[in-house]
DNA sequence: GCTCGGTCTTAAATCGTTTCAATATGAGCG
DNA sequence: CGCTCATATTGAAACGATTTAAGACCGAGC
């Protein structure tokens, strides 16, 4: 910047006001500062910058998996609402691993950003209240997990089990598997729960809970040929799968055992990712407004970051969308 | 520091001395201090750490389009290599869009990385020449586009092309139609083009190209409708498409017309990512090895950024594999 | 001709580390 | 006991920007 100034003649202030402050500057000085700043191909140091300013404009985000479409699509939201604002993203990816979701959090600590959007892997809580101490703000993104201190955005999970299995039932099937698991996960948990009770309001029906480890493809696989080998008469006639990927892998093993979908068994999916839309018999899903979400978030977060003191915690549900396509409908 | 320096009883110095060079400082010393940091809380400012030191330890990596599974397969692989030696990621998503990609590329100037990961989705040599003369490594990932003057890692495109059209024309498939564009993609051109030389050295058998505008599921679906519509004389026996995407929207169009995968017509499509062996039918597949690029490209880079006079420009071309599955033998 | 008010510009202090030359400490040795 | 040498610690100077109070300049008004 020294440089900068002394080819154009000023000293190195004038070249930051021309820069942060263009009113303070005159329009004859700006011109000659801004050909001295192309022709020597001046570039900013933002350490220093940093530095003094004592603030960060970055927002920060860690993502549970990278692989997986919704997370891609609520950091789409995300990245879409900071482009308004002109403020980068620092994407990261804790891949539901609890030491790099540490390891990251530290490392945007130590770079004093201004915000961070997280969904907890483990247990952080802590971390996260001292990030919130030293003036950084949260918001806790498809979670509610005991941080009922932090603003939240999520999804009705109840709602959107109870919208899956209502419409099984309206198609007349009766027997419901629901693949997914481990049901202490909140989302898990609510899903099946909801599913449960419209079954019961239903009066009629039965739904069985299959319980897998994981929330990938290889799950629905499995899952799918335990419930095939069963007899006949104990066969579902309808699968509710926790997430599009297990009910990705289910409508494969259902296809490659000549079983019909939706005739034999109806299938409906979570999340509506567009692989579920780009399935060979197309997937009928609970629609989760990711990017809504990733954009529900970010709004809130700048709010926060514009006044830490006087926003009030606040928990944003968004309802799902039930989205009917061939799978469960011819 | 200060205070954690006043509290433990030493100067700042020391205090930077036990952090960053603990060989230095007396081991009772050091003790004192690390009470002293987690008494205090102390985190240190990433900022004046990079003003002082003049580097910045972060990578910056710039994908194409983060919704595509293939790409995050990539960044799976720089993240995987970089964890290794302890240096974050800044992953950033240019969705293909030149601006963004500029504002970006600008962003990872000013922070004065030390190393940027990029698939150019837009003219910007001049941007990477001066990244690269200001002290910032540059490895191309994916593209070899006029960027000989920067390390790259790429797959070789006609090997794959090659693969899928010879493995097409042993299972007696004749009638081969290509599925992909635009055509000035070097990607796309190289497929195709082995395509065409494979299909001549064959002696017999033709290919067609039908020509997308995108690389996505619906690019898939119009050009399976397309060729359906056709003649049935004139209808391929075989599809190969130029990426995984399309070979999805085709497998659907097919299945919802009636036509039969493989006995109608094989398919073959591009990157086998996973959905591509979640499929019902499950996607024969050009394999590339994603994983695998993301950490050649970062190895390559973190040898640039050791060496950066010594280390000579290099091409690492990475070999395709046909994943061979039930969407061209039952 | 002098003062006043406003606009531009400057110089110096500052942000929080790291680094390096200089100093303090202490052990070992003749 | 004095000297040397190695080790541990200190203090001050950077790093490169932003900010702020002070100063220079200029025309206007009396």
């Amino acid at each position: 910047m020294r440089d900068v100034a002394r080819l154009a003649g000023v000293s190195p202030g004038t070249v930051s006001n021309a820069l942060n402050h263009p009113e303070k500057v005159s329009p004859a000085t700006r011109e000659r500062i801004l050909s001295a700043i192309s022709e020597l191909g001046f570039v900013p140091n933002d350490a220093a910058r940093q530095l003094r300013r004592g603030t960060n404009a970055s927002i920060g985000m860690i993502v549970l998996d990278i692989a997986n479409p919704f997370f891609t699509a609520v950091a789409h939201g995300v990245e879409q609402r900071l482009a308004e604002v002109g403020r980068p993203l620092v994407l990261a990816n804790s891949g539901q691993n609890h030491e790099r979701e540490v390891a990251y959090l530290d490392l945007f600590a130590e770079q004093r950003l201004s915000g961070v959007l997280v969904t907890p892997a483990g247990q952080v809580l802590d971390r996260l209240r001292r990030l919130r101490d030293r003036g950084t703000a949260i918001v806790v993104v498809d979670r509610k997990t005991g941080a009922r201190e932090f603003s939240s955005v999520s999804v009705d999970d109840s709602l959107g089990g109870r919208l899956a299995t209502q419409h099984l039932l309206e198609i007349g099937r009766r027997r419901i598997a629901f693949i997914g698991g481990p049901e202490d996960l909140s989302q898990i948990e609510h899903r099946l729960g909801a599913a449960r009770t419209a079954v019961e309001e239903h009066g009629s029906g039965e739904i069985v809970h299959l319980d897998v480890p994981t929330l990938d493809v290889e799950a629905g696989r499995t899952g799918a040929r335990e419930l095939l080998d069963l007899p006949a008469a104990r066969r579902p006639d309808a699968i509710f799968a926790a997430n599009d990927l297990i009910a990705l892998g289910v409508l494969q093993t259902l296809t490659l055992r000549g079983v019909r979908v939706p005739d034999d068994i109806a299938l409906v999916g979570y999340d509506d990712i567009d692989f579920a839309a780009a399935a060979a018999i197309p997937l009928t899903s609970v629609r989760q407004p990711a990017v809504a979400m990733g954009e529900a978030a970010t709004t809130r977060l700048l709010d926060v970051i514009a006044d830490p003191a006087g926003s009030q915690v606040e928990h944003i549900v968004l309802e799902p969308e039930l989205v009917v396509r061939r799978s469960t409908v011819a």
